[in-house]
DNA sequence: GGACCGATTCGCT
DNA sequence: GCGAATCGGTCCT
């Protein structure tokens, strides 16, 4: 695993990412680091979401609920799932986004563990934000450095690509994206 | 106003 | 492997 120093700064993170779509987006954050308030850990499984895409939720347009997945690229979209969950992800640019499904925690283990208690802390889309108490206020949010923070690794890392989990709609795109050789994939992906 | 359905997780069989 | 938990959005009537 590559420590704090080989990552790009932090703040550079929106700029960075400028004019990507969220295919190239999902497989650039492969390996990057993510905090959220002193929690976090290097990104190792995501996912796309397009505006073309009839899996996403920006397909039928701009609601109140994902009106943030149209705003500025580099922001959070933050949403309910059944009910429960939050997931959390990444604006590439309006009406694409990235889906964070799985991290390996390495900063902030104990406040993880104290939200999560004795299961896995981050291997899916809702347990990760329950580990890095992510909440429905910090939908909208830019991921610049201060409450939330992305710094993307030096080099890509070595992927694998499948499928995409839990949708019913366009399950034929291959937009979900794995780090090569990490424990803590939400699912294994078909060989 | 009402039915249906998830970008999920957990516990039980 | 299966069903419950739980609720806002969307698409009807």
């Amino acid at each position: 695993m590559r420590d704090a120093a080989s990552h790009h700064p932090a703040s550079n993170f929106m700029q960075l990412i400028a004019g990507q779509g969220a295919v190239d987006l999902a497989q650039a954050l492969i390996g990057a680091r993510l905090s959220l308030r002193g929690c976090g850990g290097i990104i190792i499984e995501t996912e796309a979401y397009t505006a073309e895409d009839p899996a996403s939720h920006s397909h039928r347009g701009p609601t109140p609920r994902n009106a943030s997945m149209f705003g500025p690229a580099g922001h959070a979209y933050v949403y309910r799932s059944y009910g429960i969950h939050l997931c959390l992800n990444v604006v590439a640019r309006p009406a694409e986004a990235v889906l964070i499904r799985a991290l390996t925690p390495d900063h902030g283990l104990d406040a993880m563990q104290d939200r999560r208690g004795d299961r896995s802390l981050c291997d899916g889309p809702g347990r990760l934000t329950q580990a890095l108490d992510v909440r429905i206020t910090d939908d909208g949010a830019p991921f610049d450095g201060g409450d939330l923070a992305i710094a993307l690794p030096p080099q890509p890392q070595p992927l694998l690509q499948g499928p995409r989990i839990g949708i019913s709609r366009a399950q034929d795109l291959p937009w979900r994206f794995g780090l090569a050789g990490a424990s803590g994939l939400s699912r294994r992906f078909p060989s």
